[in-house]
DNA sequence: AATCCGTGGTC
DNA sequence: TGACCAAGGAT
């Protein structure tokens, strides 16, 4: 690929011009850019914005992120989902205080030795928060290049990886990395778009190989997605004595260290009544009755859809008066019996959240 | 290499 | 409505 460099200027023109005006470029500050590009994987930087200013709120710098709990880590990221994102960020801001004094690494290796720092993550903070010549290759730049370049092999495996790495590399304008990048993956998010890309505003359209081709629609080449999996899921929330039970789930798997309301599959055949009572008994063998259904939330995580039927359980049989019981926990390292008005505090995933806010505690006081 | 890990927006 | 997909990393 040694043919056109001739576009990057165009593009470094582009984004002089069209970058949006986001939190961190006021400042590119080593910290807030890299939080904001955790936070920005595998999502779109709109949705970032918000929850970005709220962390920057409170934990403003490194110190105060290490100094923090990660309970309070992981309620300042409730709805962005794969949280070991914010275990890790937490993790690595221990590290930096422990191993590099308190200041975030400027050199490429160290910072890619940071837990949740990968290839991507590694050159962009390099590169847009210390300037460093390095490629930043995300999904944005992946595209853009299969179709400026022609790639006709799925950028997604490890051949058609390299490649655009390589190309990346070779079109590097040496000592405007911080540019470089951004204007590619701004370029891509804003007008080399995944679906409907503004070819008719595209600045590189004349350089651009799949556009002479006339197969935009065809760059990049995608790897076949994954199936989707219908779940059915019962989960219940159990009150007793004005107090609801809820339990922080283990650290490794789905939603590791967040909190949560017992419950889990629907067996085939089975009432999802049955199911949660089931579920209740083997995750901390209480015994409970359903005392009302609540709703019936839909929402999907990963490869898979969930239809989560939602109950309200009081204990089964003599409740030993206002006594609050203990569980025998075997899904769960910890649980608490908490007023409806603290759930606010705790992080749940988006399913129980959902379930939470459309009762807001009106229902079950 | 393949799988796991969330969520919500888009068309 | 459902399939696709986004500033990925860890194992």
């Amino acid at each position: 690929m040694t043919e056109q460099n001739a576009f990057i200027p165009l593009l470094l023109d582009w984004f002089a011009a069209n970058k949006r005006d986001l939190p961190w470029r006021r400042a590119y500050d080593p910290y807030a850019v890299w939080v904001s590009e955790i936070m920005a994987q595998q999502t779109q930087m709109d949705r970032v914005v918000s929850y970005f200013n709220r962390f920057m709120e409170l934990f403003p710098d490194i110190a105060a992120l290490a100094d923090a709990p990660e309970d309070a880590v992981l309620k300042a990221w409730e709805g962005l989902g794969y949280y070991s994102r914010a275990r890790n960020l937490h993790a690595a801001a221990k590290r930096i205080m422990t191993a590099h004094g308190g200041v975030f690494p400027g050199e490429l290796a160290a910072i890619r030795a940071l837990p949740g720092i990968g290839d991507y993550t590694a050159g962009a903070v390099a590169s847009i928060a210390f300037g460093r010549d390095a490629v930043a290759v995300d999904a944005n730049v992946q595209r853009v290049l299969a179709r400026a370049c022609d790639i006709d092999v799925p950028v997604k495996e490890p051949a058609g990886k390299t490649r655009v790495m390589e190309i990346a590399r070779a079109l590097l304008p040496s000592s405007r990395a911080r540019e470089y990048n951004e204007a590619l993956m701004e370029f891509g998010a804003l007008v080399c778009r995944p679906k409907n890309p503004d070819c008719a505003a595209c600045p590189i359209a004349g350089a651009c190989q799949a556009k002479h081709l006339g197969i935009v629609s065809d760059r990049p080449v995608l790897t076949k997605a994954k199936d989707i999996t219908p779940l059915n899921v019962a989960t219940g929330v159990l009150l007793h004595a004005d107090r609801i039970f809820i339990q922080k789930r283990l650290a490794k798997g789905a939603w590791g260290n967040l909190w949560e309301f017992p419950g889990g599959r629907i067996e085939p055949g089975e009432t999802p009544q049955a199911a949660v009572v089931r579920e209740f008994r083997e995750e901390t063998a209480f015994a409970t009755e359903v005392a009302t259904k609540l709703a019936v939330i839909r929402h999907g995580y990963t490869t898979f859809r969930v239809t989560l039927h939602c109950f309200l359980l009081r204990l089964a049989g003599e409740s030993n008066g206002n006594a609050l019981p203990t569980p025998e926990l075997t899904a769960a390292q910890q649980s608490r019996w908490v007023r409806p008005d603290e759930l606010a505090g705790y992080a749940f995933p988006a399913g129980h959240r959902k379930l939470i806010d459309q009762f807001d505690g009106s229902l079950w006081l």
